[in-house]
Order: structure tokens, then sequence, then C-alpha cells
DNA sequence: TTGTAGGCGTTATCAC
DNA sequence: GTGATAACGCCTACAA
């Protein structure tokens, strides 16, 4: 029964090696209720491993209308979209589903394509963690009928579910801790107030000074393009060129790890310590800021959850439900990168 | 022309729209010579637009037994893999073929799983950038005539293409840049050497001590387990308990930057500072490794050009031909974590 | 319990 | 230049 070529084993091939017909091998591999007897089933399932048969999930998705894959948007692969995507995979996989990565390369045209080939490929659903670079792109995953949901991003679009943290809660929280430390002077450091939950975060912030009866400046603010996307030598330059303004903290609070980490190296760069001349708490809890010196303090997102849940979401969609939105917990970490003002 | 429920567009439905044949549509869609006149081209093109016609690549995969779609298989979606990726993505894209990433997290039924879904899906080309946990894996590939393509890990099928860097000249180059500074004491550490090329970084960092002149000393050798996979906490832990052999040295030469960066954190934890009491050398030249204190000294992988490549040859085995294996140069980056001894 | 046949959206081989 | 029509591999009524 060698084909001449490399072709597919098929369904077919199944059959012609069996005697049964292609049909009632399409019953045993669906597993799909009891329409066949043990012996039949036996002797195809022995097929299928004699002859090394796979699935055309190209076949059956042409007929069926279902892929079985869902695809997750990410900016970059990083370390911190791991374990949301873990998170992703493994109720995916619980439910029969494969799930793949698309990045976007914090590109325009490269998200063009991707949410084009995700049409094109029929996936089942959508997961995205990474800021919509056109919006256009999200209204013709929708217009399709795909399951959407979003993680940690903001997008005006009240239809589509979307699973974050607390963030101003918790940003309140760190922010108030800088406080009992005996913090004035806080500064607060980050994207543009539109990339991802930013916005959140900078409310959070505001509303700890003003709940500690602190006056709130716009000196101690900076938010700046510079700091978005994975360029870590713009980020870094930009601090060097304000370094004055922001010796003039005594903390700062800043919406990510990465950011914070920088911020370190170029206060020391200035001949300034963290945290015996200014305290710095970063966002995210990247495993890498247990590990530098001095490690961060900074707020623990329960990444995996933020993946599971979000998977749970696409399923519940798919089976016809409508989900609510999710608010889950973040968690001040403390580390050695704040302390009280000297 | 509204279609009862969010029904996809089809050709079919072009074809309506504009009283031409399906063939004919096809035709058009696929640019494929001068079949048609300009006015049927411009008619059709209209309506694609007008409907918002989205071609079904599964159907066409069907037909073509072409998807035009790459898998990117990945440990781990950390930053190391971004750049690599992006080479592809970029190479790809040029050629007109999308890429998705696969993710193992390091565990071998979900490489099961994911060999599988690549196969059902039909992928056209598998970029191979994570350990195989199971060999039979990679044969599956193969055996359904899936182009393959390496990079940088160890696999010993001669049939298949891969990129490497010069492993073994750079990890020399590295450890004689220690002894030149005047050390004599230099470790080696890392993942047990089946791990990716640990292998031949480990020959490079013997042959440079043996040219120099100097005795194998396997008290200098910390190859464990513990430094496999993304668990922070585990190489920490190997590394507090194994200070007091690791403080015989004077310098040490490690695999990864990761593994460096939490060397350093234990080194300080107990009481030793880098590189004033130890040197140490990383490997794969993160951004990060540039911001933390000390600064890495470490050695890049040109990450990009290795992605890109690797996708220049899986589109050569897709055209019939036969790619060499390459091997790309890699560069020794001084940072702040090696000095003379003292 | 099993087989026949039509169709999913395309492409490709024929005719016209 | 254009239009029927048969595949591609699978699922699923409908028959048997």
């Amino acid at each position: 029964m060698k084909n001449n070529k490399n072709a597919r084993v098929t369904i077919k091939d199944i059959a012609k090696y069996t005697g049964y017909s292609i049909a009632t091998v399409s019953r045993v591999l669906n597993d799909s209720g009891v329409f066949y007897s043990q012996e039949t089933f036996k002797k195809i399932k022995k097929a299928i491993e004699d002859l090394k048969y796979q699935p055309d999930a190209i076949a059956r998705g042409l007929k069926t209308k279902k892929t079985f894959n869902i695809a997750f948007l990410e900016p970059w692969t990083s370390e911190f979209f791991s374990e949301i995507f873990l998170g992703i995979q493994d109720t995916a996989n619980q439910a029969g589903y494969s799930v793949a990565i698309f990045s976007s390369n914090f590109d325009k045209s490269q998200e063009e394509k991707n949410i084009s080939s995700i049409l094109s490929n029929r996936f089942d659903g959508v997961i995205i963690s990474s800021a919509i670079l056109n919006k256009e792109n999200i209204n013709k995953l929708i217009s399709h009928n795909i399951p959407v949901v979003i993680i940690e991003k903001f997008i005006d679009l009240k239809e589509i579910p979307a699973i974050s943290i607390k963030n101003l809660e918790i940003s309140k929280k760190a922010v108030k801790y800088l406080m009992e430390l005996g913090h004035k002077k806080i500064g607060f450091m980050g994207e543009p107030l539109e990339v991802g939950r930013v916005d959140s975060r900078f409310r959070g912030y505001s509303k700890a000074l003003e709940e500690g009866g602190f006056g709130f400046n716009q000196e101690y603010i900076f938010v700046n393009e510079n700091f978005r996307g994975e360029d870590y030598a713009r980020s870094f330059k930009h601090i060097i060129e304000n370094i004055e303004k922001i010796k003039k903290c005594t903390a700062i609070f800043i919406t990510s790890d990465k950011i914070a980490i920088i911020l370190i190296k170029a206060l020391k760069n200035a001949g300034l310590s963290v945290p015996r001349d200014i305290s710095v708490i970063g966002f995210d809890g990247l495993e890498i800021s247990k590990y530098i010196s001095p490690s961060l303090t900074t707020i623990l997102q329960p990444r995996y959850e933020m993946g599971s849940r979000a998977m749970g979401m696409i399923l519940k969609i798919i089976n016809g439900a409508k989900p609510e939105n999710i608010e889950l917990k973040a968690e001040l970490v403390i580390g050695e990168s704040t302390a009280p003002p000297k």
C-alpha cells in the first residue's frame, strides 16, 4: 500500500486498507457515538496506527467551519507574555484547541498581515494582548464573527469582553506604600496614557496623592513616547536627558519593570543610588526583577491566570454565552528598590 | 446581496455579484496571468472590495497543498527569541508566507501536541529553535516531507539543515580574554552538555585552557540540570548551595546571560562582588544585560540574522534545493562584569 | 452497524 | 477571454 510519492495518507487509504467505507472510518475517527462495533473500531484504529494517518485539519475545517485553532496576539515575544500564553494554552488544550502566537513586532503593517492571516485561516478565536495599532483590524475580526477577548489593553469597544487587573487599586496601593515610607515627592514614569492600561495606573497614582492630601505636581510626571516599545536605548537616553528633573523626586512609580530597570541604571550613571537617593517601584513582576541589584519593588500581575481566564472567556463565546468582564487582583511585592527618603 | 447569517463571502458571491463565473473570479484573484480583460479585472476587484471578500486559505490549501504558513518552535516566549522570530517573519513575509509561533513550554506532551497540530494544519515549513524533547517528533515531520531547519540546537540527524553560531570559536575567545586579564582559575557554568550547543561552548572553553597551557580542573566545572529551563529560583538555589566551590574561581564563563545574572545576585548575597572578587562572562547578549549593574560582558548572538537565514533555508528547501549548513559569527561584548583578578 | 453521495471554497483542466 | 466541472479530504444526512 505504498503511494508513489509522499502523498498524504487519507481517510480513503484507511478505508481501502480495512475494507470499510470512508464513512465508517470517519465515524471512528470522530469517536462520535456508538455507530460502529467494537471490532470495527479496533481494526480501524489499528490501520490508523499502521499507516500513520494524520487527520487533515484543513479538509475537516472546510467542512465543519471549525479549526480548533486559537490565535494569541502579542506585540513582542517577551518574557511577560510567556505565562499569559501558558495559561491560555493549558486551558485551550484541555478543551481540544491549539493556540498559535502571532507577534506584531510593534509594526502596523505586520499587524495587518497577522489579522489577514487569521481571517484567511479561520481561527476560531483571538486573544489580544497587544496594542491594536489600527482599530479597523479589530472590526474586521468582529465583523467576521470571530470571538475576541482582550487582555490588559484598553479598547473602546464595549462589545468586546476584556480581562485586566485592578490597575487603579493596586497603583494606589503602591503609591501609598511610598507615602508611608515618608516620601512626599513622588514621580510617575511611563508610556503615554493611551498605551495598555497606563491611564488607570496614572489615575491610581493621582488618587493616592489626593487622598494623602498631596498636591499634584506636573513636574513629577515623566510620561513619554520614548518609553514605548522595546527600544531600551531610547528609553535610557530619554531618562538621561531628563535626569535633573527626575532627581527632584525622592521616589518614582513606574509602569513597567523594564523601564524601572533602565531608570536604575541611568540614575547610577548619574551618581545616584537606588534606594538610597531615590526609591523605585516597577510594574509587572518579571522573574528577572528579583535577581538584579537592587531587586525591584514591583506589582506582580497574575499572568497565568490572566491567560487561562481569557481562554475561558473565548470558550464561553464559542458556546454562545456572553462573558462578563473580569478584573483580577495584583500584588505589591516589596523588594530592595524602595526605602524611606534620606 | 445580504446573506441571511454571517456566512463567509465566497468566490461564488463575487461571481454572482459581477455576473462572471467563479473560474474567472479565481483567475483575477490569483493574478495568474493575462487571461482576462482589463475591464473584467476592475469589476471583479471592485466587487472584492465591496463585499469585503477574504480568500479562504483553508479551501485553497485543500486544493493546492500549500498553506503558505510556517511554524516557529520555541521552548518559551522569551526575549531571546524575539529577534530570531523577527528575522524569520521579515523574510517569510517578503516571500508571501506567514509565520505562527508554537511554544512547548519545556513540556514533552505539549511538544507532541504542537507537532500534531502542525502536521494536521499542513504547515509548509518548520523552524525549530527549541530542544526537541522527543526525537520521534522530528521524524514525524520529515516523514511527512515537511521542510525543517534547526537553529542553534544539536540534533543528530545529518539530513536536517542547521544554522548556528561559531560556538567553539567565540567561547574560546571569551575564555582567552579572561586569561589575558590575568585569570588562572576560570570556571565553566551552564546547562548539561546535551542542551543546545552547550557542548561546543564547553569545548571552546577547554580548548582555550589547553592552548593557554592551563590544566583542566574538574573542580571549576559547574554543569548542572538545575540550570535547565526557566526556573530562576532553582538555579539560584543550586548556586547558593555550591557557593564555596564557586568562590575558588576568579572568573566564570557561563552559557547564558540569564544564569550569569542569577550568579551575580547569588555572589552578592554571599558577600562577593562582581567583578572585584569574581569576573563573569555571559552568553546571548540580551538587551537587559546592558542595563543591570554591573552590565554583563557577554557574547552577542546575531539573532535577527539567524532567523532570516533560517527562513531563507526553508524557502530553498521548498524550492527543491538542498541548503548548506550555516555558521554565523558571534561577538564578544565587553561590559562591566569582567576585570583583572585582585 | 455500515455505505452512498453531496457539499464545504478553491483551483485547474477542459472546452467553447 | 470565459465558463463548466472535477477534484482536494473530510463530514454527514439519508439509505440500506
